[in-house]
RNA sequence: GCUGCCGUAGCUCAGGGGUAGAGCACUCCCUUGGUAAGGGAGAGGCCGGGAGUUCAAAUCUCCCCGGCAGCACCA
C-alpha cells in the first residue's frame, strides 16, 4: 500500500499508509490526543476521525479546546442523541431535522401529543443515558435509493421527503451514534461520551412548521443549549437571567414607563415618564433632521381607499390595514377610508403639490408619522412589533444621479446618531434584486450599484442579502445589537423607482422635459417604539442624564430640610433639569432604595449640614457613595451632562 | 394566523369543586431617621369574558379575548 504525508498546522509532516483514519493519526501522536481529538481537518475540509485519508494532505486535528469546531461538534452530536432518546422513549414519534444554532440545536418531531415540560427532564435524563454508554459514531455512504428505501421500510416519511428533494443523485451521509441511525451531512464526534453530561440542557418546545411553510403540518420543536462545560453552560444561563431583567416589557412596568391593554393590542399608552423619553428623542431627531435638509411636514392617518389603490396598497396589503368604518346615517357619501400603513402616498401627494424642477431636487420630506398595521397576533412583542407606530420616515425625492450621494449623507446621519444614542457598531444588510420586480434591469443595475457604492465610500463592512430587495428597488437594512446580542432592525434605506410614477410625481428636468423621480424611503431609528425599546434594553433601564424620564430627585433626610430642597428642585428646574422633591416622612434609606430601583441617575440628599452650608450630597445611580458639592457646582455638571449631544459644545 | 403554555388585589405571585391569600405598593397613626426596605393599623378582588357540567365552579369542560415562547408573517 502507498504511503501517504500528511502536513500538520505546524509544519511537520508525518507519513502513514493510505486509508489511515484521523482518530490513528491522533493516536500514533500521542496517546492523551488519541482520547481528546474530537474530529479533525483534511485539506481544509471539516471531518470525522474515522474517515480513511487516501492522498498527501494537510491535516489538523480539533479538540474541546477548539471552541468554534468543538462547540459545533457537541451541539451537532447532542441534537443526535436528543433525537435518538425522544425515539427510545417513544419509538412512534417520527423525526425530521435538526440543526446547530447559536447557543445550542433544536431537533422538530412530529408526535400527535405534545412534549410537556416534564418529558423534556425525561429527555435529558435518556440523552445522559446514551452520553455515558460512550457508544461509536460510525458512519457510512449510501446511494439514494437505499436510503429513501430504508426510510420507506422504516416509516419516516420526512427523511424521504429530505432525501426526495436533494437534487441530482449524489450519493447520502449516513451516521450512527450507537444503533440510531440518521442521514446526516456530518461530521461527528467520535462517540457519544464526548459530549459533555453536564453541560447541555433541554430549554423549551414550541411548533415550527415544516420546512419552515405555513401550509405544511406544524412539527414539535425542542430547543436545546451546550457548551464545552458546565460553567459555560451556567454562565450562558447567567446571561439569560440578566437578560430577561433588562426586558423592556418589564422595565416598562417599573419605571412606568407606558403601558399596553386588550383594548388596543398592539398599541402604547404612553405613561408621563415613557413619553418624556419619547418626546426628548423626538426632538433630537427632529434637530438632526432640520441640520441635515429635510423639511418637516404632516399628512392625514386617515385616507380614503382611491389612494391605497392607486398606490397599490389596496391590493398587495389590504389585510394588514385597519379600514375604517363611516356611520352611514351621518355619512354624506360612503366612503371607505384606511388608517396609512405607511406614509409614502402621502409624501408623494405633498411633492405633487406645485410643479417642480430638476432644481427643487434632491427634496427631502420629513415626517414623524403615525402608521397603523394589521400585525398578526403572533408577532406582537412588546415596543418591538406593533400595530400603531411613529416612523421617523423621509421621502428623498431626487435623480438618479443623486442617490449615491443621498445614500452617504444618509448613511453618515444614521452612523452619528447610533452613535449619540449609546450604539458605536450596527450592521448594513443590502438586499438586492428580487425575482419578481418592476423596472427594468438597467435601473436596477444603476440603483444597486449607486447604494453600494456608498457604503463603500464610508468603508463601512455589509452584508449581502441576494434577492432580498422589495419590488420597487433595493435596500440597505441597518441593524443593531443590543447589550446582550439579540439583533434588531431600525434603519433602513430604500430606493424606489416604482411608486413616484404610479403615483404621477414628476419635475421638470434641465432639458425642458418631463421627469420622473426617484424616491428613497428612509428612516434613521425605524419607529420610535421598537427604537425606544431596544434603548430600554440597551442601557438596562439607565438611561444618561439627558434621556432619562426622572433626572435628579431631591430627597430631605429630615423635614427641617424640605426649605432647601424646594429651593434646590427650583435651581434645577429653572435650567431645565427634570427634577422633583421627595420630602416624604420616610428614611433615606427608604427614599434611595426607592429612586435607585427606579433608576433616577441622580439623588441629591440633603440634611442639616447641606442646610447649613447651602450643599448637596450627591449620589449617582450605581455608585456605592455619595459627594458633598456647592451647588452652582452641581448644577452646572448636570446641565452640562442633561444636555443632549448635538447640542454640546 | 399556527403549536404549546398562561390569565387570581396596582405589582410579583401562592392556592385550588364548598363562594379568596402573602409580600410590596396604597391610606392613616407612631417615628425626623445620613445614602438600597423603621414600626403599627386599615382599605383593596364578580379569580380575563361567556356558556356548560354540578346541590355547589376561581377550581372541571367548551368557546371567545388577551399575554408569553417558538414558527409563519414584517409589502
Amino acid at each position: 500500500m502507498a504511503n501517504i504525508t500528511l502536513t500538520l498546522p505546524d509544519g511537520a509532516k508525518r507519513e502513514y499508509p493510505a486509508g489511515i483514519t484521523g482518530a490513528e493519526v491522533a493516536a500514533d501522536i500521542s496517546k492523551s490526543l488519541g482520547k481528546a481529538a474530537l474530529a479533525c481537518e483534511i485539506n481544509g475540509k471539516f471531518s470525522d476521525l474515522s474517515i480513511p485519508i487516501e492522498q498527501d494532505s494537510d491535516f489538523r486535528l480539533f479538540t474541546i479546546k477548539d471552541e468554534e469546531q468543538a462547540l459545533e461538534l457537541i451541539r451537532h452530536d447532542a441534537a443526535h442523541i436528543m433525537a435518538r432518546a425522544v425515539q427510545e422513549i417513544w419509538p412512534d414519534v417520527k423525526v425530521t431535522i435538526g440543526p446547530v444554532i447559536k447557543n445550542g440545536w433544536y431537533y422538530d418531531f412530529d408526535r400527535a401529543e405534545p412534549f410537556t415540560p416534564e418529558d423534556l427532564t425525561l429527555i435529558e435524563k435518556k440523552m445522559r443515558e446514551i452520553i455515558n454508554k460512550r457508544e461509536p459514531v460510525r458512519t457510512e455512504v449510501w446511494d439514494r435509493n437505499r436510503a429513501i428505501q430504508f426510510y420507506k421500510d422504516n416509516n419516516e416519511p420526512y427523511k424521504v421527503e429530505l432525501i426526495e428533494a436533494i437534487p441530482g443523485d449524489e450519493d447520502l451521509r449516513m451516521y450512527w451514534h450507537g444503533n440510531w441511525q440518521d442521514l446526516c451531512r456530518g461530521p461527528h464526534l467520535a462517540h457519544t461520551g464526548q459530549v459533555p453530561a453536564d453541560a447541555f440542557k433541554l430549554m423549551s418546545v414550541a411548533g415550527a412548521y415544516w420546512r419552515g411553510d405555513s401550509n405544511n403540518a406544524m412539527l414539535q420543536r425542542i430547543y436545546g443549549v451546550a457548551f464545552r462545560n458546565k460553567q459555560d453552560l451556567k454562565a450562558h444561563l447567567h446571561m439569560l437571567e440578566e437578560a430577561e431583567k433588562r426586558d423592556h416589557r418589564k422595565l416598562g412596568k417599573t419605571m412606568d414607563l407606558f403601558h399596553i391593554q386588550e383594548e388596543a393590542p398592539g398599541m402604547v399608552f404612553w405613561h408621563p415618564n415613557g413619553w418624556t423619553v419619547y418626546r426628548v428623542l423626538q426632538d433630537y431627531m427632529r434637530r438632526r433632521q432640520i441640520a441635515d435638509g429635510y423639511l418637516e411636514i404632516n399628512t392625514p392617518e386617515v385616507v380614503d381607499r382611491k389612494l391605497w389603490e392607486a398606490s397599490g396598497h389596496w391590493d398587495k396589503y389590504r389585510e394588514n390595514m385597519f379600514i375604517t368604518e363611516i356611520d352611514e346615517e351621518h355619512a354624506n357619501e360612503k366612503r371607505v377610508n384606511a388608517l396609512k400603513p405607511m406614509n409614502c402616498p402621502c409624501h408623494v401627494q405633498v411633492y405633487n403639490q406645485g410643479l417642480k424642477s430638476y432644481r427643487d431636487l434632491p427634496l427631502r420630506l420629513a415626517e414623524f408619522g403615525s402608521c397603523h398595521r394589521y400585525e398578526s397576533s403572533g408577532s406582537m412583542h412588546g415596543l418591538m412589533r406593533v400595530r400603531g407606530f411613529t416612523q421617523d420616515d423621509a421621502h428623498i425625492f431626487c435623480t438618479e444621479d443623486q442617490i449615491a450621494g443621498e445614500t452617504k449623507k444618509f448613511i453618515e446621519l444614521l452612523s452619528s446618531v447610533y452613535k449619540d444614542l449609546g450604539f458605536e457598531d450596527f450592521e448594513i444588510k443590502f438586499s438586492t434584486r428580487p425575482e419578481v420586480r418592476a423596472g427594468s434591469d438597467e435601473v436596477w443595475d444603476q440603483a444597486e450599484a449607486a447604494l453600494e457604492n456608498a457604503i463603500k465610500a464610508l468603508d463601512l463592512p455589509y452584508e449581502i442579502d441576494p434577492g432580498e430587495g422589495a419590488f420597487y428597488g433595493p435596500k440597505l437594512d441597518f441593524k443593531l445589537t443590543d447589550a446582550i446580542g439579540r439583533e434588531w432592525q431600525l434603519g433602513t434605506l430604500q430606493a424606489d423607482f416604482v411608486l413616484p410614477g404610479r403615483l404621477e410625481a414628476e419635475y421638470i428636468g434641465e432639458d425642458g422635459q418631463k421627469h420622473t423621480p426617484v424616491m428613497l424611503h428612509r428612516a434613521t431609528l425605524g419607529s420610535f417604539e421598537r427604537f425606544l425599546g431596544v434603548l430600554i434594553e440597551n442601557y438596562a433601564g439607565k438611561f444618561p442624564l439627558w434621556l432619562a424620564p426622572r433626572q435628579v430627585v431631591v430627597a430631605s433626610i429630615v423635614s427641617d430640610a424640605d426649605g432647601w430642597v424646594a429651593e434646590v428642585v427650583e435651581r434645577l428646574r429653572a435650567k431645565g433639569i427634570r427634577a422633583e422633591a421627595d420630602t416624604r416622612n420616610e428614611k433615606i434609606n427608604y427614599k434611595v432604595r426607592e429612586h435607585s430601583m427606579a433608576k433616577v441617575p441622580v439623588i441629591l440628599a440633603i440634611g442639616m449640614k447641606e442646610v447649613e452650608d447651602k450643599t448637596v450630597s450627591m449620589r449617582r445611580l450605581g455608585d456605592k457613595g455619595s459627594k458633598v458639592l456647592g451647588i452652582d457646582e452641581v448644577v452646572a455638571e448636570l446641565v452640562a451632562e442633561a444636555t443632549p449631544p448635538d447640542l454640546r459644545d
